[in-house]
DNA sequence: AAACTATTCAACATATTTATTGAATAGTTT
DNA sequence: AAACTATTCAATAAATATGTTGAATAGTTT
């Protein structure tokens, strides 16, 4: 093998792995991924995707040995392989939130149109929580909280939030997080948190990020 | 607009700058382009492209802000637009060689077949620097050399290592380096420095690496 | 202004990717 | 063993990506 052939392959094994991301459906997925493991129907609930065209895509991202398998009863579950997976998209995802200013309009129109807030990064939410008292709430389902979550968050669904709302402490500030920075649970709980006299804010990131920078996390 | 509509535009949007990321020439692309500016006659010879078809590359790496370019004289020159698109692609880069074990195969066995001698991380020379008599060499073009490297190099293109090796200590150790993991000078270096009685090891990394984690360059 | 040069464009053929549909499969539960 | 269920497969049509060729362009140098 000469030097040329070495690089095609190199770089040509390279490029498949990379096209198995490249999708918009295959991209929504590993992030959805990042909270831990679903079936392929609840896959292509999340999704909005019909049961087969998931399934495909699955098996592109297995293919590409991205995810893995295990099966409980009837559902076949699908996870991450590791974590560089979703360091990969971190890094695919900060490079066009940065790059591709088409984007980063798009976050801000959409959230300051239905919202109207700021948001904390979590840089930020360190320095708060070494000063001030913040309570942290985790809206996600259930299942994703219990999957891992930051440490000594509050668990309440964004479907929960209106009716249990008084669990939460009326003083200090409220800092809601939940999938990721293209996820709106959060943003829809600080608008309802904020309308009920709160003051809240939503965190940038979702936890997958905040596991990834080794702070602390708990699961139950 | 509606949640799902976002969400479609977002990914949309995220998967169109991955698309333009996945292809073997156009990450081959990225990576020269790592080492600095290019002429799109430079980046053709090097990744041996007929010039059309590595122009057409560079469109689409372009329209996706990937790359700037800038004009001199009848040049023009290729850049990358700023470092988290080469971020981008060394976490894919990383994601490949652990996922896929044909990547991390084929390396090796290239390595082996041609060469046979160990390789030493980032990490490892930093120690080794904290410690030891290291002499570190960089074995790519001079116009490369020039426009960064690690500080303290000495600059001895691979083309002329036989002429001028006398330059070089013959006491301590000597870590060559080139452009990046899959870049096969600092292993032709290394071959060619050993067979001479030299105590010579390549460097895994490139210089892009090295500066990325903020480490000591030096340019001229 | 003419000649030159590096780069880009346009047009085509081929290969790959994607969504959709309905049928098949593999495993589980009854 | 039969019925059931979640998932996968297969086949098709449409859309997109790629390499190749030769011509066009935009800028520079003479």
């Amino acid at each position: 093998m000469n030097k040329r052939e070495f690089k095609d392959r190199v770089y040509g094994e390279l490029a498949r792995i990379t096209k198995s991301l490249a999708n918009p459906h295959r991209l929504e997925i590993i992030e959805l991924l990042g909270q831990g493991d679903f079936s392929v129907d609840q896959i292509a609930e999340q999704t909005n995707l019909p049961i087969a065209n998931a399934s495909q895509h699955l098996q592109v991202l297995k293919n590409a040995q991205l995810v893995d398998i295990s099966r409980q009863g009837n559902f076949i579950y699908y996870r991450l392989a590791n974590s560089n997976v979703f360091k990969a998209w971190k890094a695919l995802r900060e490079l066009g939130v940065e790059r591709i200013v088409t984007i980063e309009k798009l976050v801000k129109d959409f959230r300051q149109s239905k919202f109207k807030f700021e948001s904390v990064t979590i840089e930020g939410l360190i320095q708060k929580l070494e000063s001030g008292k913040v309570t942290i709430l985790d809206v996600r389902p259930t299942t994703e909280f219990n999957k891992g979550h930051i440490a000594n968050a509050i668990s309440i669904p964004i479907d929960e939030l209106k009716e249990r709302m008084s669990e939460l402490p009326k003083r200090g500030e409220i800092i809601a997080y939940c999938r990721g920075p293209f996820c709106v649970y959060a943003d829809e709980a600080v608008a309802v948190l904020n309308k009920a006299g709160y003051k809240a804010t939503r965190l940038e990131e979702g936890f997958p990020d905040w596991s990834l920078m080794g702070l602390p996390i708990e699961m139950n």
